[in-house]
DNA sequence: GCCGATTTGTCCGTATGTATC
DNA sequence: CGATACATACGGACAAATCGG
C-alpha cells in the first residue's frame, strides 16, 4: 500500500488506463481538473502522470493534454519487465513457478570474475545455479553470484524458495536499481543438461548487476531462457540533444 | 543545444560522470552545494538528478547522498538503447553504416496487420524491408510500416539514407515514445537471403512501436540482428507496490 | 491573423517529514 | 540531540503550444 500521494495518484490513474475507463487514445482530465479530483497540487499530479509517461501508458502533448497510448498486450510468452523476482514475474504471467537448486557453492572473486560482473577481487561470493520451471517445465536456467556481506547466511534452502523476500524480509536489504544486458546465445552443455530445450539451439540471456538501497554492487545474474518462452519489454522516450 | 536549465544541469553532470570527474561509488555534491554551484532551485538540481538515477548513473540515499554507480563499459557487441537511428547507433558503436532497400510497396493495413502492429485497419501505409550493414558486412534486416498520413512521400531513395533524419529534418516530425520488445527467432528463410549468418540459426529480434508529438502510432519496425553482433541495454528501478 | 482561454512546460521559494551520522 | 541530506508537497509565476472565435 503506497503512503506517498504521488504514488496513489498514479497507481489510480494506472488501473483505470488498464481499465480502458481512459481509454486508449483519448486524454487524461486536464491537470487542473486533477488537481480538483484529488486535492493535490499540480507539481503532485504531474509527478504520477510523468511516472506513466515514462512506462509509455500516456504521451503529454504540450498545448493539448495528455494522450493515452496503453494497450492492452495479447502475452503468449513470459514477459520480463521492471525489477520482479521469478516468482512475482510468474504470478504476473499466470504461471505456477518452481525452482530447483543444482549447484551452491562459496567462492572468492578473481580478476576474471571481476571483469565479468564487477564485484571486486577478493570478495567473498555465494554462487548459485537454478533451474526455473514454468508450470512444471524446466525453461530458464539461472547463474547467481551474490555478495556474502551483503547476503548473509545464505542456504540452498533459501535460495530454492525467494532470494528476494529474503533479502527484503529478513535481512532488510532493498533492492533498488538493476541494470540488464539482453543477448541471444548458443545452448551450451549445462543448457541442454538441466533444460527441456526440445529442438532450441540457443536461448535470449539477460545478465543483470543489482544494487542494494546504499547503492552497493551485490548480485551479479546471469538468466538464461528459452526463446519461446521469452519476451523482454521497454519503453524509450526520445531526448533532445 | 539544450536550453531547459534542467538539462544543462543534467548534461553536466552526466559528461563530469563519465569522464570520472566524479568517480564511481563517489557521492554527488549535496543538493544544496549544487543549487550554489548552479544558481537555481533545488527542484531544479532535484530534477537533474532523477535523470540521472533512471539511466542508472546514479543512486539517492537518504539522507546520505547520491551514490555514482555508473561504470563505463567494455562494449563488444553492437549496443542498442534509447531511441536512436540505426545511423546514430552506428556512429556511437564507431561502427561504419550501410542501408540497402531490398523491398518497397504501399499496402493497406488489414486485420492481421492491425493485430501484429496496432494500424487501424483501412490505414495505407509505406512497406519497407532493408538490410543493415555494419563495416560493409550484412547483419541486420529491417522490417517497417510507416504510416503513409505522417510519413508523407517516402522514397525508396529516403529510405535508402536516414528516414529518422526525414522525419525530424524535412517532415518536422518529432519522435517521442518507443515501445518495443526484444525475443530470440530462428532464422527464416529471407534471413538467409539477405544476411551474412555464418552458422547462426538463430537471431535476436526487436520489435518497436513509435509515436509522434501527436501521441499516434506512426511506425512499426521488426529489427533481426545477428546475434554476435546484438547487446540491448537498459536500466530499471525498483518501485514499492 | 490576432486575441484570449486552456493546457502543458519550466522554475522558484518554502515548509515539513524522514533517514543518516 | 543537532546538523546534514534527501523526500514529499504546496502554491505561485511565467513561458510556450494549441485551439476556437
Amino acid at each position: 500500500m503506497p503512503k506517498a500521494k504521488f504514488e496513489k495518484i498514479y497507481k489510480d490513474l494506472k488501473e483505470k488506463i488498464e481499465s480502458q475507463d481512459y481509454p486508449y487514445q483519448g486524454l487524461l482530465p486536464s491537470e487542473n481538473t486533477m488537481v480538483d479530483i484529488y486535492g493535490c497540487s499540480r507539481n503532485t499530479i504531474r509527478r504520477a502522470v510523468s511516472m506513466l509517461a515514462d512506462e509509455g501508458y500516456v504521451q503529454p502533448l504540450h498545448g493539448k493534454g495528455v494522450r493515452i497510448i496503453y494497450q492492452p498486450v495479447a502475452k503468449a510468452a513470459f514477459t520480463v519487465g521492471g525489477i520482479e523476482s521469478f516468482k512475482e514475474s510468474a504470478a504476473r504471467n499466470h504461471k505456477i513457478a518452481g525452482t530447483k537448486v543444482v549447484q551452491f557453492a562459496e567462492i572468492t572473486s578473481d580478476e576474471r570474475i571481476f571483469e565479468k560482473t564487477g564485484f571486486p577481487v577478493g570478495s567473498p561470493l555465494y554462487y548459485v545455479q537454478r533451474v526455473r520451471y514454468l508450470d512444471g517445465k524446466p525453461l530458464i536456467f539461472d547463474i547467481n553470484m551474490f555478495l556474502q556481506s551483503v547476503v548473509k547466511d545464505l542456504t540452498p534452502a533459501i535460495a530454492a524458495s525467494s532470494i528476494y523476500e529474503y533479502l527484503e524480509n529478513t535481512l532488510g536489504v532493498q533492492i533498488v536499481t538493476s541494470k540488464r544486458k539482453m543477448t541471444a546465445e548458443r545452448t551450451t552443455q549445462i543448457d541442454e543438461k538441466y533444460l527441456e530445450l526440445n529442438d532450441y539451439d540457443f536461448l535470449a540471456v539477460i545478465t543483470s548487476q543489482t544494487f542494494d538501497s546504499n547503492g552497493i554492487l551485490f548480485e551479479y545474474t546471469q538468466s538464461r531462457h528459452r526463446p519461446d518462452y521469452f519476451c523482454f519489454q521497454d519503453t524509450a522516450i526520445r531526448k533532445r540533444t
